[in-house]
DNA sequence: CTCTCCTATTGGTACAGACCAATTATGAAT
DNA sequence: ATTCATAATTGGTCTGTACCAATAGGAGAG
């Protein structure tokens, strides 16, 4: 069914064109000037259809450059939490990392409480982008209590999974993690470490995970451009019953 | 960090505000134009702050009324696929839903595929909205070959679980989902449906149910309004290896 | 007290211009 | 062929106006 409105008129031809190949991936579109007499119709116009293009994900705008064709999402399952990186390489993706920061904090009462820590206690908080053929993809951030892991800073976390570390290094091994998920928008300084726009749609994943002895060791956050990744799970029912 | 952005700066300024309680969910703020006066800058540059709150699901606008403080998300294991709305009954929730379509049609190879069926097999094609409060919160779609479930339109599910009535009706009970979960904008009959606007964000839910034979026998999605909805997981680990 | 109609207010669409910031292309000099 | 500076092109921000569509409020009539 044909919209009335005009922007969302362009973003359907524009849409359309994209899925039947006419454009592909990487490929860029005219510019909105060009777009906006092409349609016959205002820049802005064509700006607010771009917007909707650009959060469903199917086009990626840079200044100076152009409005480009996106490269289809990656597929992670909702559970394959310690591996997605690894399955992502043995697919033939270069992936990469960068530690962005590494905090030195007392922990928040929020975070005391998740741990199981006593008020005040010392956290070191780390923050990773994960990237994908060089692009960002996600911003990994986890926290762990400074006394469990003397001298972690020494240890290149942007080429061994934190988890390794823990295992080899402090003989913590961690076993489960109990996660949430949500559509988000993403901050101004999010939206520029995965090189998008303020606004843009992110998926956050928070989570706790325990070790072997069910001790809360590690809380953290992923932050996934919510265009670039989408998520599986496969759930088993019990029994079904009436529902409304 | 202030934001050098003007739109940002305002977007900010009224977060602070209903993050600090001196606005609560339902609360109206002031309209564009006086918020326009009072920060001294354009209705348009307000305007595109008030569209980052709404993305996020801080606000909510209403043509003609206003801008209102959003009622706090709901939320929903990634798993608790057949008793979500149960679930919020239980917690006091008035939960709603209507038929809004009926469809018979001729199944796309995507369909029959998925559900392990000739191609041309007739399909039916439930559309349902779901209510919470009365706010429209879940559009749910279910696909099942006709065969399998002649008569189903007279049984009401509106009040009745699908499932519950394959179950009790047909004798087919269903045992295991798989889904998948994405980021996704929402259209402008979705928007309307979900009493939000095009372009807001959705979390998209695929499934493919199975029964207790392993047959494929229900294929279908629910959308959600994104800013209302946060889900949950917790998965187990096997072990832990170098991921990069 | 209720209903209807009209006006005002609200958010939404479309247009238009000016300017900024980032990137790319081009031409000149070496 | 390379490098550098400048101009052009691109998307992004901010302003402003006019009008549309939906809702709310108020006044008057019954």
């Amino acid at each position: 069914m044909t919209s009335l409105l005009l922007y969302m008129q362009v973003a359907e031809a524009l849409a359309e064109g994209i899925e039947q190949g006419l454009l592909a991936p990487g490929d860029r579109l005219s510019s909105e000037r060009a777009l906006a007499e092409e349609y016959g119709v205002n820049r802005r116009t064509v700006r607010q259809a771009l917007d909707v293009l650009t959060r469903r994900g199917q086009v990626e705008r840079v200044r100076g450059s152009g409005t480009f064709v996106s490269q289809p999402r990656l597929e992670r399952g909702a559970s394959e939490f310690f591996h997605f990186t690894e399955r992502l390489r043995e697919r033939g993706y270069e992936t990469g990392a960068k530690i962005m920061a590494l905090e030195r904090v007392v922990s928040s009462r929020k975070v005391a409480e998740d741990l199981d820590l006593v008020s005040g206690a010392e956290i070191l908080r780390f923050h990773r982008l994960r990237t994908i053929n060089s692009s960002p993809i996600v911003i990994e951030t986890f926290s762990v209590a400074a006394v469990l892991v003397p001298g972690i800073e020494d240890h290149d976390l942007s080429i061994r999974s934190f988890y390794e570390v823990l295992q080899t290094e402090y003989g913590i091994e961690m076993e489960r993690s109990r996660q949430s998920l949500e559509a988000v928008v993403l901050s101004e300084l999010e939206a520029q470490w995965l090189q998008t726009e303020p606004g843009a749609p992110g998926m956050l994943e928070r989570r706790l995970s325990f070790d072997r002895d069910g001790r809360p060791v590690e809380s953290g956050t992923d932050l996934y451009r919510g265009d670039r990744v989408r998520f599986n799970t496969e759930a088993a029912t019990i029994s079904v019953a009436p529902s409304l």
